[in-house]
DNA sequence: CCTACGGATGGACTCGTGGCCATAACGTAG
DNA sequence: CTACGTTATGGCCACGAGTCCATCCGTAGG
């Protein structure tokens, strides 16, 4: 009681509690656990009535120390209200702890600095793995490097660092972006602005970058007004879609880069009076619930989540089982075009 | 390399190695950081260039042990997937997180097994503090109280079990239903149906267990047609309202126990070609983004997350503090009906 | 009757840190 | 010059479990 560290003496107890109790020593004790069939049947009987007696449950720490190795791991993502990133916690986590591991959880806001401080509680903690949507910049990479060298499992999702030698588990981006495009020109549309950031070095979205080419395939140019630097929320993407719609020759089709980001836009285009499809029509990525709740329903690029969330889970615990060995993989999922009504043909 | 056990050395520093190469003692070296001020200038500018050149970190399992306090919360939502336990958990998680303790996260599925599971994986973890929201049945209700006579903080929020001597954070449900239903009645309606569970064991809910008062203190009865016990999901409440449109007198207002209740409700209203609110009246608990882009606007009670959110870990901290000293803190808050329009007078 | 062997059990040491106590060097008051 | 306090530093053990090695005992084979 005078040592200033926390007694639990009496409070919680550890095997050698559970040995006394039956009178065994510890290594016996504990063969009960790990080993039973090493031990005589009476022993083991008695051994299991002092585990129940004192409500005994191991010390995850203390195994932790000694052997070195954590049953935990680590996911770090964008947003936790993004419903995409809710989506994809709820798939990693089951897979997760179903293999007997817990997940620890934290949100960097797209933001490396914040990122940084959640990645040394992890590497202090001695996760064994991370799972991470990386914040944009690459200021981490050397960090996440020597996590890696340490012998720390990494695989990132829905992003990657530029330059990154982690693996991955990625949406098929360009091939999304491609297909959304080809689905507004179809209907005839020429002139197309993506809610989503241009600014090349603080967002290098690959949604983005792909969009101008994408256009100038089917020969359609990409207006600089089309073109500003937004963060990826319901928010930006209100005003910018005020903006856009403000311009000498507003788009007639808006190509949304995140589910949440078409929100905004749908609120910006009532509050216009404009009607979807008539007036302009409005494609998204992701599927979310409320898509199909308006009128008209949204069309949108589904990601395969529970499918990417379950693969990067496989992906980190073939590391941890591989440790250094391990190859580095890039995963891409394709993306699924849903039509429900909200692109048409442009009037005019 | 023989004893089984991974070796970080060499490959992650300790005090010991930053000790060595600053040449002092441990203790010295642990000193930089703890109370750099009892050592010499020149003695610590060594240690610090020792612990920047090594990138030693503090080892936290190792701390915890030896302290025997680790810095972790666990947290017990119902779905990770419902926007308003992800809005709990963010405002939850970046509180904790501001206090230098990090959040392990599981969510239950409202099934007490499965909460049962993550208890025990938490208390093998010695975490500090648990801020769950219980499943519906009290089985785990010993094993709480095991915990908390550890010296476990334990907070519950969103729902409680009932008799349960713990602390906790709720909405003011009562009195919320009871705003819902005045706010119904006063456009006239009197054939009102709760889109909630009625199972009065096996989900023993205040909002559903409140509505037939709120109702009779209009002086209106509650027809059996429009008691089910159904589970509080989007696909549930579809069913259901399927079904209570169908009976012979089928409500004229819907009063959705949860947001994404609603959403199922406004599906199966859609399909069933009925107009909100010219055919049926929709109000509902949670205000979500969607319920502001559908036509006509959803009438919601929103909670107030972020504050609830708050209060639970500002209860928590205060546990982890006080110890058994703490006192048992029941907390409600009033939740804010948003009016837009979903509620008007019955037709007829 | 002695030895060898295998099954059952116990002991000792270790993981990295936290806390306490000891020690050395040095200055100051008596 | 001694006694004592202060400052700076080091040594040691414990936290609870994992791993290796040692020991004890009974039995079967010679």
């Amino acid at each position: 009681m005078s040592s200033g560290v926390v007694r639990y003496h009496g409070l919680v107890a550890n095997i050698h509690d559970v040995a006394r109790k039956a009178g065994v020593s510890a290594t016996t004790a504990k063969r009960a656990i790990r080993d039973p069939d090493k031990l005589a049947a009476g022993t083991l009987e008695r051994v299991r009535a002092a585990i129940e007696a004192l409500h005994y449950e191991p010390d995850q720490v203390a195994s932790a120390l000694r052997s070195g190795r954590t049953t935990t791991v680590g996911l770090i993502i964008g947003s936790i209200v993004e419903p995409f990133f809710a989506e994809l916690t709820r798939a990693i986590v089951h897979d997760v702890r179903s293999r007997g591991y817990s997940v620890v959880i934290a949100d960097n806001e797209y933001r490396s600095d914040v990122e940084a401080a959640h990645l040394h509680t992890f590497n202090g903690n001695r996760v064994s793995g991370l799972i991470l949507r990386s914040a944009y910049d690459s200021g981490n990479l050397p960090y996440l490097e020597r996590m890696r060298a340490r012998g720390v499992a990494i695989v990132e999702v829905d992003y990657f660092v530029p330059g990154s030698p982690l693996s991955h588990v990625l949406l098929d981006n360009a091939g999304a972006v491609e297909a959304g495009v080809a689905h507004l020109v179809a209907h005839g549309h020429r002139r197309i602005a993506a809610l989503g950031s241009f600014h090349r070095t603080l967002n290098p979205d690959e949604r983005v970058q792909t969009f101008p080419l994408a256009l100038a395939r089917h020969g359609i140019p990409l207006p600089a007004a089309y073109v500003r630097a937004v963060s990826p929320t319901a928010w930006d993407a209100y005003s910018l879609t005020l903006d856009l719609m403000r311009v000498a020759e507003p788009p007639t089709a808006l190509f949304s880069i995140t589910g949440s980001m078409a929100g905004g836009a749908y609120r910006a285009l009532r509050h216009l009076g404009l009607r979807v499809p008539q007036d302009v029509s409005l494609l998204s990525f992701d599927d979310y619930a409320w898509m199909e709740l308006v009128t008209p329903a949204i069309d949108s690029l589904a990601q395969p989540v529970e499918t990417m969330g379950r693969a990067a889970v496989r992906l980190l615990f073939e590391q941890m089982r591989l440790g250094a060995d391990a190859p580095v993989e890039r995963l891409r999922f394709p993306a699924e075009l849903i039509v429900r009504g909200s692109v048409a043909a442009p009037s005019r």
